[in-house]
DNA sequence: ACCTGAACACCGTTCAAGT
DNA sequence: ACCTGAACACCGTTCAAGT
């Protein structure tokens, strides 16, 4: 750009890794992965392209230094004896609590879930723990561990690319129902309009709670508690 | 490219909109949707880019056209008595198979669900119908539709996107968690090395059978069946 | 009406400089 | 070592042709 071609002056670092994904980070969380080009970052930083390619390899690397900076972030409370209910809440929540501060790269780490794979296996470790503690067998944990990483990916995708769960979602779910013509889907109809916004979100984590019942009945059928 | 500019001759339209759709859809289920450009698509047709133009506005109508043509083929079978759990079984399978024959496809529909909007009106129309029967209350029916459609976008985008549910997905999930020292997730490398891949896949459907003993739970509670 | 082709404003990335 | 800048092979899309 305006700069002088060449090394900068000794300790007048103008670039580095860091830097390059911390402003990488914030064009995605502001404008969305698809604004994030390399021409455009280095614009953002004051340098020419091609000077990113010192300290990052190609884009690919821009992206999951991104995902790594993001998941560095993502702790799971520890809960050493809250059982396995709580430890499956306390891991939604703090998913879902990520997933807000970065929607816009959550969706590209749903759709290329390797980048997450660290993250994955250190959650992994302690929900499989706890399930098998509450008796169920390890194809049960490892299914129910699935289940509950589907959801979530579901979930967070919902909320993160089709604007749902924002305010006024619901309201704008109900209103293009209505525009319908007046005959058509009458059972939605009838359980929408029997609701509103706030009830709703009373009840956000019910959907969560149906899979924590769904688990309890395994454990309760082999006797356990 | 070769052929003349100028309006074809008559009767031997070049072009069409399926024609477009159709050789769309076939390059995006060989090549994923980043290899879909109008300039390649227009190639694939033997004909110049621009002429897309002339039948359909913009890059984003040729990805509507094509999720319209997928979900066209999008029927559940009529279970005029079959009860809401095979409804929700009925469902998720058909789901799952239009998955897998458009796994590249999929990733963009879920990622922008707002295109698949007609279709998911029409499959919760049915599935709201059949929980309000078997005794749920509108907000527990919502709350159990949202739970399906958000488990099965996780799971369709898991088996399209991180190559999960693929031949070999088990063994080089478990041969990744091998490879890591050997004192790390005791806890999952114990569940994994439980079972085989055969054993996985006979037990496929037993996460949904979760969500329904869930769901049924609340059937049970208000004393219905 | 329907297609072509040049052009514009973008991309990611390589490679040869400059200091 | 670290940055610049020209260049290459791509994009989507507009606009002025051609028949």
């Amino acid at each position: 750009m305006t700069r002088k071609p060449g090394r900068p002056k000794l300790g007048a670092e103008v670039l580095s890794r860091a830097r390059i994904l911390a402003a990488a980070l914030q064009l995605v969380d502001e404008q969305g992965v698809d604004k994030l080009s390399m021409r455009r970052l280095a614009t953002v930083l004051g340098v020419d392209a091609m000077a990113l390619y010192r300290h990052l390899p190609d884009k690919a690397a821009v992206i999951g230094g991104m995902v790594e900076l993001v998941f560095g972030e993502f702790q799971l409370p520890s809960l050493p004896n809250g059982g396995w209910r709580e430890q499956v809440r306390a891991f939604v929540a703090a998913y879902r609590a990520l997933a807000q501060r970065h929607p816009n790269l959550i969706v590209y780490v749903v759709t290329h879930i390797e980048v997450a794979a660290p993250a994955v296996f250190a959650v992994g470790e302690e929900l499989i723990a706890a399930l098998r503690q509450a008796g169920l067998t390890p194809l049960q944990a490892i299914t129910a561990l699935n289940l509950i990483v589907d959801y979530l990916n579901g979930f967070v995708l919902g909320e993160s690319s089709g604007r749902l769960g924002q305010p006024g979602e619901f309201t704008e779910f109900y209103a293009m129902l209505n525009a319908l013509p007046a005959d058509r889907y009458p059972a939605m109809r009838a359980a929408y309009g029997a609701l509103d916004e706030a009830t709703l979100q009373a009840h956000a984590n019910d959907a969560l709670e149906l899979i924590l019942a769904g688990i309890a009945t395994w454990i309760d059928e082999s006797g356990g508690g």
